[in-house]
DNA sequence: ATTAAACATAGACGCTTATCTATATGAAGT
DNA sequence: ACTTCATATAGATAAGCGTCTATGTTTAAT
């Protein structure tokens, strides 16, 4: 497995409040007005925090006249839950090249 | 869900080379020496890593002579799949309080 | 045309992290 | 006792990260 990329992916995920974020899109579509109503922290550091999702491909995103539409790329979740399924079980892929 | 708490296991597994460590350990019980002889880096540079990988519940040590062996826990990878679950999907405990 | 609203970008600051070298600890063999 | 092997700790350094303020950009309404 490409650790390199996994890797990514999971420090993109892994911020307090970006796991909150993607708790958020998991119920829709939200733009980002409606996601700074629940943190505590400025718009700038949304915008960053939604930077690195999208980079990260976990979240896409679609201008609606004034507004920023966020939603989760289910693309991303089945990659990321097979990567967790590889990494934690003795698989054919695993590092130490055992005979399973 | 615990964003706080989560963000700790994520952020300890974010390493690419503890992504390797996992994977290597998730065939079996290995020791500091054993783990090493897969990476370049220094042998102070993977005690560090273990210690994080201790510290966050995912791996486990014990003495045997002069030898570390490290085992995954497998009480972490539980916790952790239950978590990745509930995050994505759009459950009782979505941060939006939405009806589903 | 101006203004206002929604969002992005730039730059700065303090904190954390991954790595290294040097050294300490601890167990086992001679 | 001394040495050797396996591992841990201490301290330093450079890079990355999350946040802020200030400012720019884009869209829509008046």
């Amino acid at each position: 497995m490409d650790y390199e990329n996994f890797s990514k992916q999971l420090k993109a995920i892994s911020d307090p409040n970006r796991l909150k974020i993607i708790d958020l899109l998991s119920c829709g579509t939200l733009c980002a007005c409606d996601l700074l109503e629940h943190f505590e922290f400025t718009q700038p550091t949304l915008s960053h925090h939604m930077k690195i999702l999208q980079e990260a491909g976990i979240v896409s995103a679609k201008r609606v006249g004034k507004w920023q539409h966020y939603t989760l790329e289910s693309s991303f979740i089945a990659g990321f839950n097979n990567n967790v399924s590889t990494l934690f079980e003795n698989g054919p892929e695993c590092a130490c090249h055992c005979k399973k």
